[in-house]
DNA sequence: GGTAGACCTGGACGC
DNA sequence: GCGTCCAGGTCTACC
């Protein structure tokens, strides 16, 4: 038997609404398990990698109702954690399900766009570190959704420790070759590798990238530096940090602009539209992009915390894409 | 300042 | 099956 432990929630938050909010909660080593309704994940913590399942009780339910919010969610490992661990734990855990993001915040996006208030959809989730949010979004660039899928299922299974995300060290170990031949990566190897070192030297300081006292412009110019990283990642990364005034455009945007939005011109006036038509929502701009698009996914497929991993992984996109 | 072409993988399509 | 084409951001070279 292992470890348990319980986390407190701010008095919105409805695990399985805002964990299956953003598109990693479909990449590995993050797994949403369906008929329970938990959300399973290998962490590599101190003494070991360790799987966790993370339940809101009363949440199980796929109805509608929004009962459990605000109910603490409730850890339990598989194996026993010393005292340590759990509070590194606890930290990932926090990041990774923005679990320190006040209430308040969340309605004052409401206020700002009050079509999400109903659904309470607000918050998005991320990676449980910085490193693995700017990897996934490299993993992001220039491919389609089931080559993301496969390059990080590779990257855990290959390099990780016991299934989980590399660590900067591990990955920055892993010869390029590696990185190509077993985890599909392609031409991303050279990049990925160089990110890894930055991470594992301390040339990149996750503390400063974090920090909200780090101005904005100060960040992006830094992201941009980075290997691997031009405006689109950038942008998304700086979401990813919680800065959600800068929108990262791709071609999704474009086919978003054009289909709901209606939307004319060239792909280049597309986007400078879309940078004006989501600017009056400000320091919230980022969320009532993100909302309206994940509300077309879900008028397709389903509520999100009914997508199944591995189906979605191929038949995600081509569905999204046939409605061009 | 802007932009053409290369980069790599996997899915779609035509034969 | 097999070959060809194409989608998808970043980077370099060049204007």
């Amino acid at each position: 038997v292992g470890s348990r432990f319980t986390l407190a929630v701010p008095d919105d938050y409805l695990l399985r609404r805002d964990y299956c909010s953003y598109g990693y909660f479909l990449l590995e080593p993050n797994l949403w398990h369906i008929p329970s309704q938990t959300l399973r994940r290998v962490l590599d913590l101190d003494g070991g990698p360790a799987r966790l399942t993370v339940a809101q009780p009363g949440g199980g339910s796929v109805s509608g109702r929004l009962a459990a919010r605000g109910t603490p969610l409730r850890a339990v490992a598989d194996r026993v954690l010393s005292r340590r661990e759990v509070v590194q734990a606890r930290l990932l855990l926090t990041r990774m399900l923005r679990l320190d993001e006040p209430a308040e915040t969340i309605r004052e996006f409401h206020r700002v766009d009050p079509r999400w208030k109903r659904s309470g959809r607000g918050r998005l989730m991320r990676s449980p570190t910085f490193f693995e949010d700017v990897i996934k979004t490299v993993t992001s660039c220039n491919v389609t959704w089931p080559s993301t899928v496969v390059m990080n299922r590779r990257l855990c299974g290959v390099v990780g420790r016991g299934g989980a995300f590399p660590t900067p060290h591990r990955l920055a170990r892993a010869r390029t070759a590696t990185l190509r031949a077993r985890c599909r990566v392609g031409y991303r190897d050279r990049r990925i590798s160089d990110l890894a070192r930055l991470f594992a030297s301390g040339a990149v300081d996750p503390e400063w990238f974090e920090d909200p006292a780090t101005p904005d412009e100060a960040l992006w110019d830094a992201l941009i530096a980075l290997p691997g990283i031009g405006p689109y990642a950038a942008a998304n990364i700086m979401q990813l940090l919680g800065r959600y005034h800068r929108l990262p455009l791709d071609s999704e945007s474009i086919r978003h602009g054009k289909a709901i939005l209606g939307m004319t011109g060239s792909d280049r006036q597309i986007m400078k539209r879309m940078h004006e038509h989501f600017a009056p929502f400000g320091r919230h701009a980022f969320r009532s992009y993100w909302f309206e698009l994940w509300e077309f996914y879900e008028s397709r497929k389903g509520p999100s915390w009914t997508w199944e991993r591995e189906t979605t992984g191929t038949s995600f996109t081509a569905a999204v894409l046939n409605t061009r």
